[in-house]
RNA sequence: GGAGCUGUGGUGUAGCGGUUAACACGCCGGCCUGUCACGCCGGAGAUCGCGAGUUCGAUUCUCGUCAGCUCCGCCA
């Protein structure tokens, strides 16, 4: 009676093991049929290993290897031998060696799959989601699995030699003002409420500090109901945690300490520490965006003082109403045609740029529509601080501050990329921070919290929060990783005064404050520690670390950009007596109430 | 809510106002005892996302629609 208990995985064979007995199960990676001996590539998840089948030593295991195709499910026993001399396979681990098959068995067929399991497919990621099973059966994204469980490990591991605790949170909990729309979960025994799923456990970890845990954390899934991107996923894993008794560098050093670890245990990368650190203005001014890819330069240059002074009437109307005008200079682009320049227009226009000006500089000159708007020696200062030279092509967006920073920003990584100049080896991390406490909102003609409302004041500032709103800097920092915002967090307030100030200051009123919030100014009535702590983005640092442009790489079963699900059909309806049960009515004529097949 | 790109055998692509819709991989059958992108021979497989319009004729042009992706808005 055969055994057909796996011994080993294939992955994991060497010279080490020559003449072993084995059992190996796995996929079917390839098959090759030489009519009088038959190869297989046997796949696990830790790789593959050559199978060989000898019709003269094992007649009855090569005709079961006859039949056997792509992915079939296979047990097979054999002896580990050296392949022979010049037949080694040095492009695979288990190279040297191969399986003498004594016995085989067919755990089970398979069809032919709709995708091919292999890496560097460039299948329809329509089909990839849908199959997303057979999706994740090829080697990359098995690595990204992998990738995910080691990251945990490490930074679980890192977490608990630092004090800190794991602790759940609730998953249903309650609807909170400001912040991203929330996922509700309509409640059955209490008719015409809602539970809210996570934004993030904000909150909970602060009373967690008023109850004395001193160190939390959390791997946590947070839920916001928002638009999706290629790094945006309606659910997604936080690193969450907070420390008590701690000040904003606290924090960052033992965090910078806790990413360094991860990059060189999982991808083996080491980083300079302490990180690069900009203040969020100096982030904007620099590079147009709060989150600044620093892997290369091109940076802003501001123009505002040259173009005060200078004709063109675009530019000073612009200076003169308080926005700005500032460039950058795409290197050795001077020859794009028309079209180019025209596109690079268009480009800048989705960030709501009226125009863009350019300047072409070549040997004899500077060639432009609006050169002559300048007089030379205003051309030679400018030329000088962008330290441009012939071949260079300068370009120019005036306008509000905040398009200006947006447009130029954009066009930064747009031309970057174009002209191949971000070096995709580096691993930058720098931490942005003075962030404002509070930005105006236009549209609902209020300030609100930049980051959250539990993030604190500078302490000199805190007397700005009436006067001066726009003013106050918060106590906040944000990590940036090549270009990404990788996390973000603060020190918070731990003050009832303060606290009730900030909710007075973004328009929450005394009884909403209450109401939604009366139970956390409770707690700062009972003896709350100063605190702070931060949220990693998990998804996106392993998109990083795996060097994705998406962080549906790195996450099992994601969700289209419409939020669907391909492969299990989410969301889908449901049958009328749950919602009865829920005394939910679907209003609305456009209803969706379809269910894809 | 908006903009752009994409949609052709199982997969990836080519193509064009009239084609027998082409190629590669895969698949099926045959041959093959050292391959590993095995090789050789043969074969099957596509109402060109869906709907309407223009046209004698649409996979091709136009409009709409659906799906996927990228982005703007949104995301404390």
């Amino acid at each position: 009676m055969q055994n057909w208990k796996r011994t080993v995985y294939c992955g994991d064979l060497n010279k080490d093991n020559i003449s072993e007995t084995v059992v190996l199960t796995g996929w079917v990676d390839t098959r090759r049929d030489h009519g009088g001996l038959i190869f297989i590539d046997l796949r696990d998840r830790t790789g593959i290993v050559q199978v060989v089948i000898s019709p003269d030593t094992v007649p009855e295991a090569f005709s079961k290897a006859e039949g056997v195709r792509s992915e079939y499910v296979l047990a097979v026993t054999g002896n580990v031998g050296k392949r022979p001399e010049g037949s080694e396979n040095p492009n695979i681990n288990t190279g040297d060696v191969e399986i003498i098959t004594s016995e085989l068995k067919v755990l089970n067929r398979a069809k032919t799959t709709p995708i091919s399991i292999e890496d560097n497919i460039n299948a329809d990621e329509n089909i990839r989601l849908r199959y997303r099973y057979l999706d994740l059966r090829r080697p990359e994204m098995q690595k990204n699995l992998m990738l995910r469980h080691r990251a945990s490990k490490i930074i679980r591991d890192f977490l608990d030699v630092n004090n800190f605790l794991e602790i759940e949170t609730p998953m249903l909990t309650r609807s909170t003002p400001e912040g991203a729309r929330d996922y509700l979960v309509p409640s059955r025994l209490h008719t015409g409420n809602f539970y809210a799923l996570p934004q993030s456990p904000q909150i909970f970890k602060q009373l967690l500090m008023v109850s004395g845990v001193d160190r939390y954390f959390q791997i946590v899934r947070c839920f916001r109901d928002e638009d999706l991107r290629s790094d945006r996923q309606p659910e997604f894993t936080q690193v969450d945690l907070e420390m008590s008794f701690v000040d904003e560098d606290d924090i960052m050093s033992l965090m910078e300490k806790m990413i360094a670890r991860l990059c060189s245990e999982t991808i083996d990368v080491q980083v300079d520490q302490p990180f690069q650190r900009l203040s969020y203005y100096e982030a904007m001014e620099r590079y147009g965006s709060d989150k600044p890819d620093t892997r290369f330069g091109m940076e802003l240059v501001d123009i505002g003082d040259i173009a005060e002074k200078c004709e063109f009437k675009v530019f000073n109307s612009v200076t003169s109403g308080g926005g700005k005008v500032k460039g950058i200079k795409a290197p050795g682009c001077a020859s794009f045609s028309r079209k180019e320049i025209d596109d690079l227009t268009e480009f800048a226009a989705i960030y709501k740029a009226r125009g863009l000006a350019y300047f072409i500089v070549t040997e004899s000159g500077v060639k432009s529509p609006i050169a002559k708007f300048f007089k030379e020696d205003e051309i030679n200062i400018l030329l000088e601080r962008f330290e441009a030279g012939p071949g260079d092509l300068l370009l120019f967006v005036a306008d509000k501050p905040k398009i200006v920073y947006s447009a130029l920003g954009a066009l930064r990584l747009h031309l970057a990329e174009m002209l191949d100049l971000i070096p995709y080896n580096k691993y930058n991390f720098l931490w942005v921070s003075d962030f404002p406490l509070l930005e105006y909102d236009e549209e609902e003609r209020r300030w609100v919290a930049m980051h959250h409302p539990f993030t604190s004041p500078r302490e000199e500032d805190i007397e700005l929060l009436e006067s001066d709103p726009g003013k106050v800097r918060a106590r906040a920092y944000d990590l940036v990783f090549n270009g990404v915002e990788a996390g973000g967090g603060s020190v918070r307030i731990h003050n009832r005064d303060v606290q009730e100030k900030m909710f007075s200051a973004i328009g929450l009123s005394e009884e909403e404050a209450r109401e939604k919030f009366g139970f956390m100014l409770d707690a700062f009535d009972y003896g709350t520690p100063p605190h702070g702590g931060i949220a990693f983005g998990l998804d996106r640092l392993l998109m990083l670390l795996a060097g994705k442009k998406t962080i549906r790489d790195v996450i099992p079963f994601p969700k289209t950009q419409s939020g669907t699900d391909l492969m299990m059909s989410s969301p889908g309806s449901v049958d009328p007596a749950q919602l009865q049960e829920l005394h939910i009515k679907i209003a609305g004529k456009n209803s969706k109430n379809k269910t894809r097949v």
